[in-house]
RNA sequence: GCCGGUGUGGUGGAAUGGUAGACACGGGAGACUUAAAAUCUCCUGCUGACAACAGCGUACCGGUUCGAGUCCGGUCACCGGCACCA
């Protein structure tokens, strides 16, 4: 029999669209299961070979759950609102709305294609109406309980997309999208309030089972501190706050700075006599991009504030006051102590301005660098009353004396920043609010939603910064549905994160169109139980999507604090670098490589790339190999969460060990059982297989089929014998699966699939052998193995140890000083020379 | 700079402190074949020309242990995230 992969994938597929075997049941007295795999984009360029490894996997989960007998929810969807698509339909004059149908038409095929259990009646497309309504629905609470509001202030604008962005957007002082470079503008923007979440969003994260490595990426984005705040007064008329962390080494502060973008200095301009300097410092710091500030500014700069003087409250003495822009106006009070001999930035600044350099924490050398103790035995000097204590105590100590003192309360501070959430983009869902003259800004009326995206001529953004919807002026021009007056609609759009935000409540009950989700629906559903998705999205989506449930949450939308029990996530998969070094042979040749391509020339693998021409496309993989081939490779690839390289020969190799599975259907002898020479075989590789799908190791999980299969080959197989194999098979290659099922005649003989039969049991009894190879070692180093009962105690072990010819001959004229026996593993034999 | 991770054959990668290199790719030999491909069987860490055998091997240096790829301390390299967050 031939292994006709594409006959055979044509015909279940067709089979499965027509009796939808993968029907999630709300309600359903089973044990519910929720796996979830982050949606995509649907892009022109269709599926890339780094959609199918996350899918298969969660996919072989899901799979595996069902014959666990739990009623499995694993739903797809589109999140199909974004700027690629806005682009091509730009360039190419067609409506955005139809290039989406379009590439969710070719996602959905490919989707199909690979053979995925999703529960295709629950899909979700972001833009559609019915679909954004919702959001659009969930942004109104917010609005109305305070949570989004309008703010004028600088943000982060690209200069190519012609749009702002968010904190989370910008890489490296870059546009994540498009690389263009990002720059500073003071907008008029839709915020919304996720500060107000921030404990939450750190707290929560105790109670829920997210691999380390997103827990701390969103702790340290998240950026919580517990510090002082600490007034200073001023000879100005008001006293300054400022924050710090250190309050231990309040003694040591010998001036203080404040950000250029300070609102008091203008308020001091008249009583700052060099104030012509230091507006022109202003200036010069308004002009560098974030990025530069960051970057390029290491060496400090500033301007002393002439006739600004603050006093130290803890020593009463008066300190300059000086104006840099490597004080941050966004985070705490916008104004620093600085402590020179304890602080690096500080130590930099002082040195360069010749300000004093004081020792209060002992153990350092501060005329080189400043001492930044860590360790609670760093002590303090200079320090008044704070003398002779650990950096450790001194800190509360200091805290409590200067709350006590009236001049200083406990503060906690935030690196996160409220979110900015409007786009001057046309292909996103519109803010359904209106602007009135009279009444202020007013929600569209929740019946009236979805507030619809008008028909326009032309998507180009304006090069003024707004939407291009603001051109429409039909839409815009409205009523007030408050007070009935002429009012204006907002033009921008909501960003590419807000539909991602929601959407895997709404697979939960897709096309209720009186609510976001049904709360029977979601009580049954809730929360995700298994979430796997892109380490990229850990600080966007995933922090995003938290905030959002936390909200719906509130309101008593679900019930609850967590969307996702769990969530792990996928290494990349690279493709093969042309231009490495270790393709060429000669030292010229490399050369010539490094010299033209630099660092990039040192990797073997790199990102796949158009332009490096090391794209593959799942679908010439599965046209070549067959889908199941492609699930079997992409799992077989290596560890699932480390970056992995493709390799079109050693897809081979999954191909080649699909055929000798299925060859195994001509090899197999009629006896219905598990045969006996294959028993122990069979339940170890159950036990196996088992036990690595619920870590999510595939790749060790195939390699203990591929190893039964070889013993097969050698030993020979009874049917039983491949029914069970079949069975292990299904969940990784569906389609080979049933057609060995039902060539075999399991199908008529069960009346049912092979993915709904029972996932295979195994008997630990049986997973045991009565005899083991044991190794033996003198004084640790190996020197051979023996072959003895299983339980042998140490004598029986030691007796067949020195029977062997090497233990003899390293035993000769030794004296056996103790055995340290491992059960039934290894036994180490301690020797030394006799006297 | 800070946080997190990784480092194992020609290659991808396996190994609850207990026989390093499972499984696979590639390579070699044989069988089948007029021949090739495919398939099947065997071999394949390195060095000592081969075998027996011996030595060396998990980035590097040191430690703990009867025993370390695994644990501890230090160093180096690479990857990811954050980056003047006071």
């Amino acid at each position: 029999m031939k292994y006709d992969f594409a006959a055979i994938e044509k015909k279940w597929q067709e089979r499965w669209e027509q009796t939808k075997p993968y029907a999630a049941v709300t309600g359903d007295k089973r044990p519910k299961f929720y796996a979830l795999v982050e949606f995509p984009y649907p892009s022109a360029a269709g599926l890339h070979v780094g959609h199918p490894r996350p899918y298969t996997a969660l996919d072989i989960i899901a799979r595996k759950k069902r014959m666990d007998g739990y009623n499995v929810l694993f739903p797809i969807g589109f999140d199909a609102f974004g700027l690629p698509t806005e682009n091509f339909a730009i360039k190419n004059h067609i409506h955005p709305a139809i290039v989406t149908k379009r590439n969710i038409e070719n996602f959905t095929r490919q989707l199909k294609m690979l053979g995925y259990s999703f529960d295709w009646d629950r899909v979700v497309d972001t833009t559609d109406p019915n679909y954004y309504r919702w959001t659009q629905w969930i942004f109104l609470q917010m609005f109305k309980k305070g949570l989004a509001y309008k703010a004028t202030m600088p943000v982060n604008w690209c200069t190519s997309c012609k749009c702002v962005l968010a904190n989370e957007e910008v890489v490296e002082g870059v546009c994540e999208r498009c690389g263009s470079e990002v720059i500073r503008k003071e907008k008029s923007q839709w915020m919304l309030a996720i500060t107000k979440y921030a404990d939450r969003l750190v707290d929560d994260l105790d109670g829920v089972d997210f691999i380390d490595r997103v827990k701390t990426q969103q702790r340290n984005w998240i950026g919580r501190s517990t510090g002082t705040e600490v007034t200073f007064q001023t000879n100005m008329g008001k006293p300054v706050t400022v924050y710090t962390t250190r309050a231990d080494t309040l003694f040591g502060v010998t001036y203080t700075v404040i950000s250029p973008e300070h609102p008091l200095l203008k308020e001091w301009r008249d009583r700052i006599p060099n104030w012509d300097e230091v507006e022109a410092y202003q200036a010069q710091a308004a002009r560098k991009s974030d990025f530069e500030r960051g970057e390029l500014n290491k060496d400090k700069t500033g301007v002393r504030l002439q006739g600004v003087e603050v006093t130290n409250p803890a020593t009463g003495k008066a300190v300059p006051m000086f104006v840099s822009d490597y004080v941050l106006m966004g985070y705490g009070t916008g104004i620093v102590m600085g402590v020179p001999g304890h602080d690096q930035r500080d130590w930099e600044f002082a040195t360069k301005f010749g300000l004093p350099i004081v020792e209060v924490v002992k153990g350092g050398d501060i005329t080189k660098e400043a001492f930044v103790a860590k360790d609670d035995t760093a002590i303090m000097v200079n320090s008044g009353f704070l003398n002779g204590m650990s950096v450790k105590e001194a800190i509360p100590a200091m805290k409590k004396y200067a709350v006590e003192q009236g001049w200083g309360k406990e503060k906690v501070n935030f690196k996160l920043r409220d979110w900015v959430f409007s786009r001057q983009r046309y292909w996103g869902e519109p803010i359904p609010l209106v602007n009135c003259p009279k009444c202020g800004w007013v929600p569209v009326p929740e019946d009236q939603l979805p507030l619809m995206l008008p028909q326009v001529d032309s998507y180009e953004p304006t090069d003024d910064g707004e939407s291009p919807i603001s051109k429409m002026t039909d839409w815009v021009n409205t009523t007030c549905p408050c007070c009935g007056g002429s009012a204006k609609r907002e033009t921008d759009t909501m960003p590419q994160w807000a539909g991602s935000s929601w959407y895997f409540l709404r697979y939960m009950d897709a096309h209720n169109d009186t609510a976001p989700v049904s709360k029977e629906a979601e009580e049954y559903w809730g929360p995700v139980d298994w979430y796997n998705g892109g380490m990229e999205h850990t600080t966007l989506h995933l922090l995003y999507s938290r905030f959002w449930h936390k909200f719906l949450y509130d309101i008593g939308v679900v019930h609850t604090v967590e969307p996702y029990a769990k969530r792990t996530s996928h290494g990349m998969i690279l493709g093969k670098n042309p231009h490495y070094v270790g393709n060429v042979e000669t030292e010229e040749e490399k050369q010539a490589l490094i010299a033209k391509y630099g660092n990039q020339a040192l990797r073997p693998a790199v990102k796949m790339s158009k332009s490096l021409g090391n794209v593959v496309n799942p679908d010439d993989v599965v046209k070549a190999y067959g889908a199941d081939t492609m699930r079997l490779y992409i799992m077989f690839i290596g560890d699932f969460e480390k970056t992995a390289t493709w390799s079109d020969e050693a897809v081979k190799g999954s191909k080649r060990f699909l055929d000798r599975c299925f060859n195994l259907q001509d090899m197999a002898t009629d006896e219905a059982g598990i045969s006996r020479k294959n028993e122990s075989l069979i339940h170890k590789t159950i036990k196996k297989v088992t036990a690595d799908l619920d870590e999510l190791k595939m790749n060790t999980a195939i390699a203990a089929l591929m190893a039964m299969v070889n013993e097969f080959y050698g030993n020979g197989l009874s049917k039983g014998d491949l029914e069970q194999l079949i069975l292990m098979l299904s969940p990784f290659v569906p389609h080979m699966a049933e057609e060995m099922w039902e060539n075999m005649g399991f199908a008529a003989k069960y009346g049912k699939m092979a993915m709904q039969m029972p996932w295979p049991k195994y008997d630990e009894a049986k997973t045991i052998d009565a005899e083991v190879e044991m190794a033996v070692q003198i004084n640790g180093k190996l020197k051979g193995t023996v072959v003895v009962p299983l339980n042998s105690d140490e004598a029986a072990v030691v007796a067949a140890a020195m029977a062997l010819d090497k233990v003899k001959k390293a035993t000769e004229g030794m004296q056996l000083i103790k055995t340290i026996l491992v059960k039934n593993k290894l036994v180490n034999l301690i020797v030394k020379p006799a006297r």
